[in-house]
DNA sequence: AGCCATATAT
């Protein structure tokens, strides 16, 4: 009946069109224009025009925005030229809504084009021309309208600067622009406040978005992420947790962006139970992409291949991120294979690999000794996938071969490249220089590291290491000598392991926590088993000047050791116990674990800054590679 | 008008 109706209305509306009283003219085309029926409201416009009749600016209006809601731009065209046919003037009102409607079709020339020719700009106008070029990263255009604007006095408002804000090149003009956004009174607006805690942490200076966020009397979901969110991306994820349980205590329901943040959070602490609960509870929410690649990468980080690829598997949607960081993930987690047949499958039937996707499919060849697939992807990543590499791809080129032993090769490829070498390829080669014992090479990229960060303590420790190695203990003292007059000092070692929702931490050698005790004398049982089945401590990454025994003692209280012990004591047996730690994993605590895998037939995952150990039946994933 | 996800090295 309902559909009968709407026939017969139909029929009358295109019966009307051709009528010749142009008050029913005008009430159709009002009403077509509103119903969005694009095709048959521009019909009405021509005929409109062939009884030169007008229609008011909202009218236009409507027919504007049924062109943005259909992408029309041919129709929208022809929409402004019939405004300004016989010569009439839009208003700005008018002249504001066809900027829009160019902006929305991203014609950047002719909304400028536009713009340059309106009578009069106001406060919409300027922020519209503003926000398109920010949406197309025309940084400097959008700073130099923002400043324009002003010369001709018309206020900014909250709409300008939160679109401002997002191209905003730097500290300094950060400051400006918050100090401006305090001049006209703008602070206390919620989409102002969010994007200026954002900008600050973009560019470091957290604090001071913490700041901006702590004047604030009432806000709203969105800028509780974005402080949330400022803490999780600059590595400072404790502080994330604890605002989140703020944010919930302060009756905010987490959004899928919050808790894409509490994730990136757990990614940074390696907090895989947390994790897991963010895991249930997102499944309440409606599915989001974003929230499903930070979920797949918090597994990955976390080391639990098996529940990222179950993410990954029930994904209902799957972009190149969420490809790339399933691939990289399997590298870095020591399945080479997998990550490589995951690429290869995501050539035939993914979306297609991007720069990033390459940096995971060489990382996985290089940490595999896969020289010769290494030199394929490589190859083919300009014929295949038209992507030029980039220093990242070169980086993973050169601990390719410096990690496959080939260094004269390593350096050739350098030498070749068409940029400058920069300080980063220069320590993949110095980390490959330590792995083949290779000193000679190692002091001349050492010194080539330190002519360009002359304060880079992780080559002077890297550089003593690799001295220590080779016994040549003189050198080492030289190198402390330096590094003690530059005041640099070596970070201690850190080992963290989650226990009943508790994260318990041991640095090298200290006593403080509450099970020392235990994990002391249970240590020393250990380690005599160990020595039964061959476990022969290796001393060379001690400091010098400890005699014998006690560098045997100093080893023995490496935190993951500590760690390791912990998990021991207090992990149920068929439970992995998961560790992480801030420096990567000295040769001895690597032996330690591996045996200790085995004569406890125990799992044990050890994240470091790079990468993953997976421990079984005394063998590491990582093949004693890293 | 504002918030959320992937990569090399130490």
């Amino acid at each position: 009946m309902k559909s009968h109706l709407k026939t017969i209305a139909t029929r009358t509306a295109r019966a009307l069109i051709f009528t010749s009283n142009p008050s029913i003219l005008i009430d159709e085309f009002i009403s077509l224009c509103h119903r969005r029926e694009l095709s048959r409201a521009m019909e009405a416009m021509n005929s409109l025009q062939r009884h030169g009749i007008r229609a008011d600016a909202v009218t236009y209006s409507e027919l504007i925005k049924c062109c943005v809601a259909h992408r029309a731009i041919e129709q929208g065209r022809a929409v402004h030229k019939h405004i300004c046919s016989n010569g009439h003037t839009p208003q700005t009102f008018l002249n504001n809504v066809l900027l829009n409607m160019y902006v929305k079709f991203n014609l950047l020339a002719d909304a400028r084009n536009l713009f340059d020719e309106m009578a009069e700009r106001n406060v919409v106008s300027w922020t519209t021309m503003i926000s398109a070029y920010s949406n197309n990263k025309f940084n400097g255009e959008a700073l130099g309208l923002l400043v324009l604007m002003q010369r001709e006095g018309v206020r900014p408002n909250m709409f300008t600067f939160s679109s401002v804000l997002r191209v905003c090149d730097g500290l300094e003009t950060l400051r400006q622009l918050h100090s401006g956004i305090v001049k006209f009174g703008l602070d206390s607006d919620v989409f102002v406040r969010s994007a200026l805690i954002d900008v600050y942490a973009k560019w470091g200076e957290l604090d001071d978005g913490f700041c901006v966020f702590n004047e604030m009397v009432t806000g709203d979901l969105i800028v509780w992420n974005s402080i949330i969110g400022g803490f999780a991306q600059n590595g400072r994820g404790e502080e994330a947790l604890d605002l989140f349980k703020v944010m919930r205590t302060a009756g905010f329901p987490a959004n899928q962006a919050s808790l894409t943040s509490v994730l990136r959070a757990c990614t940074g602490l390696a907090l895989l139970e947390l994790g897991r609960q963010v895991h249930a509870h997102l499944l309440k929410l409606e599915s989001d992409l974003i929230l499903n690649n930070a979920l797949l990468d918090m597994y990955c980080k976390c080391g639990s291949l098996e529940e990222a690829s179950f993410v990954f598997e029930k994904m209902s949607e799957r972009d190149v991120i969420s490809w790339s960081t399933m691939i990289a993930g399997l590298a870095q987690n020591g399945q080479t294979t997998e990550a490589l047949e995951l690429f290869e499958s995501m050539k035939s039937s993914g979306p297609t690999p991007n720069y990033i996707t390459m940096v995971g499919v060489l990382f996985a060849c290089s940490h595999a000794g896969l020289v010769d697939d290494g030199w394929y992807y490589f190859r083919s990543m300009k014929r295949l996938f038209d992507i030029d590499p980039g220093r990242e791809h070169y980086g993973c080129m050169v601990d390719l071969l410096g990690r496959a032993g080939k260094l004269g090769e390593a350096i050739r490829f350098i030498l070749k490249l068409q940029c400058e070498p920069d300080i980063t390829i220069w320590r993949i080669l110095l980390g490959a220089c330590r792995v083949h014992r290779n000193v000679d090479l190692a002091i001349y990229v050492g010194k080539k590291i330190l002519e360009l960060e002359p304060g880079d303590e992780g080559t002077y420790i890297l550089l003593s290491n690799i001295y220590a190695n080779s016994q040549r203990w003189e050198d080492v003292v030289a190198v402390r000598k330096i590094m003690d007059g530059r005041g640099l000092k070596k970070e201690p070692g850190c080992s963290w392991i989650e226990f009943n929702k508790k994260v318990h931490a041991f640095m090298l050698g200290d006593k403080s926590h509450p099970q020392i005790d235990e994990i002391i004398m249970k240590m020393s049982l250990l380690m005599r088993r160990l020595m039964e089945v061959g476990y022969v401590p290796d001393t060379n990454f001690v400091l010098h000047d400890l005699e014998g025994e006690q560098k045997e003692d100093a080893l023995q209280y490496h935190s993951e050791k500590l760690a390791i012990v912990f998990g021991l004591i207090n992990i149920p047996k068929e439970k992995t116990i998961r560790i992480i730690k801030n420096l990567r994993i000295c040769c001895d605590c690597h032996t330690f674990a591996k045996l200790f895998s085995m004569i406890e037939n125990r799992h044990i995952v050890i994240r470091d800054p790079v990468r993953f150990h997976h421990f079984r039946n005394g063998v590491c994933s990582c093949g004693d590679y890293w």
